[in-house]
DNA sequence: CTGGCGCCTTGGATCGTTCAACTGGGTCGG
DNA sequence: CCGACCCAGTTGAACGATCCAAGGCGCCAG
């Protein structure tokens, strides 16, 4: 041992001051053992005698030694972090969804050894970004947050051969190959849809994207089977917009006067504001006069006047569906299935009802 | 070179599938040089003659060559990775601002070369994470946000030797050394307060947070210095309460009946939330018979109706002054002012006034 | 006495990069 | 003509972990 930095420590508890890190080899001298014994001691704990595993602890713990993650990393061509691009943020849309994943999946990684290196690209480009994490082998894998439109990600990354996980359906290429977890769409404007049945409304309108998005369409598509189940027509009831605050303020207008509905089912909670603020214009009270249900859940739906029932996707599962399959990934296959569908369920607030 | 995979190589733009990325000896072997002069190509581009780099570029770009990260990292002892840990989420309360700074970061942080590895705590343990970390050098720094309430962390990281730069003042300790950056809340409820009292109001009440938040103490002195200033009186005018929605709702109710304001000022737009729900329940407007104005500018404050006026947190100007603070502390000590506070600005809508 | 087994040591190579020292050649001043 | 010095590049050794092969040693069974 030459090492003059070593003898000096990390002492741990104690709170000393370290000049440079405790490494392998301080263990392995301080413990008695060789350098082979440490690493066995961390990385296969049951090829030692229970007597010099606990000697080899004990050093490890005096030292406050932790693996010095860049040689691991090296040596192994792993770095238990997994990239994650946030979309640029959309200034007054509502999309609370994604920051709560955030949390969810981060939380969940940890668990699980991973850690989550966020990265942004110039927002243009869906790619930008990616690249230099894969080719500087700086991730171990992506999660890939918007497949909306066939968007190229999961092609290129394929090709590039840098494993990811996928949150959001392959809509345009059911045979895609990769893991994949998503949240039931349809399943959860039904559910809200019924819930508005339920309590007797019979003439329920719906506010959603343009047609081009797969989501809105799929969303859609719960709202319309809700009511032909129950024999209601949707001729005029559907409106198409952009995702603002203002786009669903004026379609909500336009639906009340040429269809006159008692209830609004909303692919966002953005559109439903639009609803709440097309009622305030007009003094009407949410939930006594018309009924409202927004999508996802955000801050906006929990603290507005007087509450905002809405749809709720399940993050959290998401999270640790997403993490199972990163790992089936990149350890030991033990080949979950590819693609996961959840259902979400309905926060029922003031809006859809007294 | 005896690399078997080496010779594959990556084809940069031709999407070729590649076995194992390139390494700076592939790169050194093709353009005929030695690998150190890769390496200076790379980091210190004037040590070669032109003519030679152009020829280690060429052989770069043809191999779509980018330094390991991981060796790179153990070299140099360095990851070029902050740290940040997201604290736990509050549902219900409106807070997006951390959304809105993790955002800025990111995006400036990459800037300057440098990923963002989120992480988190249990919740309970505001060190919790942090240790890991640090012991295991995965990053070069750390980003810490919540410095109120004269929590351990900056003491904790100090003593560790871990570099970090704050969002957020050394409240308890004004001789802490560490670099900080802040946004001037005092600064921002003037604003908002003069800009009410400019619109007519002399009955301006305050919502604000319990008296043991530094923070909250801090945005409630701009207030009654506004007020102060024009020889209006705060007695009986303000109320300190938690961070909900319902608190806002009972205080403001409260301050109605007893001190009758014609104006709401609040620490948070989660309480100014609670402000509207009031009004509402009274059927008063926002606005036309009682003025509101958050903090935060949440996108709560910017979808709901009518719109509510908010103190606007500059955090991409936080986020790049973090980001300069970082560089100073890690590269060549350009000495940056060790804290800076930044000033807020007003984003006005209709519940203000008309 | 030999062979085998359990537990650990030893020495070395390896991952891909950067650092420090060095080389060979040219220029320049004295 | 010699030493000093710079230029443009080379070479070997680190960085700290993991992986591999070979072997030592004590002990027990055959």
């Amino acid at each position: 041992m030459d090492r003059t930095t070593g003898t000096s420590g990390f002492t741990g508890i104690s709170g000393h001051v370290p000049l440079s890190p405790p490494t392998l080899a301080d263990v392995a001298e301080r413990a008695g053992v060789s350098r082979q014994t440490v690493s066995n001691a961390v990385n296969n704990p049951d090829l030692l005698r229970a007597e010099t595993l606990v000697r080899v602890q004990r050093a490890i713990d005096e030292l406050g030694y932790l693996p010095n993650r860049a040689a691991r990393n090296l040596r192994t061509r792993a770095s238990h972090l997994v990239g994650l691009r946030l979309s640029p943020v959309q200034e007054g849309t509502a999309n609370a969804a994604m920051d709560r994943f955030v949390h969810s999946l981060v939380w969940t990684s940890r668990e699980a050894g991973y850690h989550v290196l966020v990265f942004s690209g110039e927002g243009a480009d869906p790619l930008e970004g990616y690249d230099d994490l894969v080719r500087s082998t700086a991730v171990d894998a992506f999660i890939v947050t918007d497949t909306y439109l066939g968007n190229p990600q999961a092609t290129w990354l394929r090709q590039r051969r840098a494993p990811f996980v996928a949150f959001g359906r392959p809509w345009d290429d059911p045979e895609a190959r990769h893991p994949w977890v998503d949240v039931d769409g349809a399943a959860g404007t039904e559910l809200a849809t019924r819930h508005l049945l339920d309590r007797g409304h019979t003439r329920i309108a719906w506010i959603g994207w343009r047609k081009d998005s797969r989501i809105g369409e799929d969303r859609r598509s719960g709202w319309s089977r809700a009511l032909k189940e129950r024999g209601l027509s949707t001729t005029g009831m559907a409106s198409r917009v952009e995702d603002t605050v203002w786009s669903g303020r004026d379609a909500s207008s336009h639906l009340l006067d040429e269809a006159r509905p008692t209830a609004f089912v909303c692919a966002s909670d953005t559109l439903a504001m639009g609803v709440l603020r097309t009622l305030a214009e007009r003094g009407l009270h949410p939930g006594r006069d018309i009924a409202v249900v927004g999508f996802d859940d955000s801050q906006v739906a929990q603290v507005v006047y007087p509450g905002l029932t809405s749809v709720r996707q399940p993050l959290e599962e998401v999270a640790v569906a997403v993490v199972r399959a990163l790992e089936d990934l990149l350890g030991v296959p033990t080949k979950v299935a590819d693609g996961l569908l959840l259902t979400p369920d309905l926060t029922i607030r003031a809006s859809s009802g007294a």
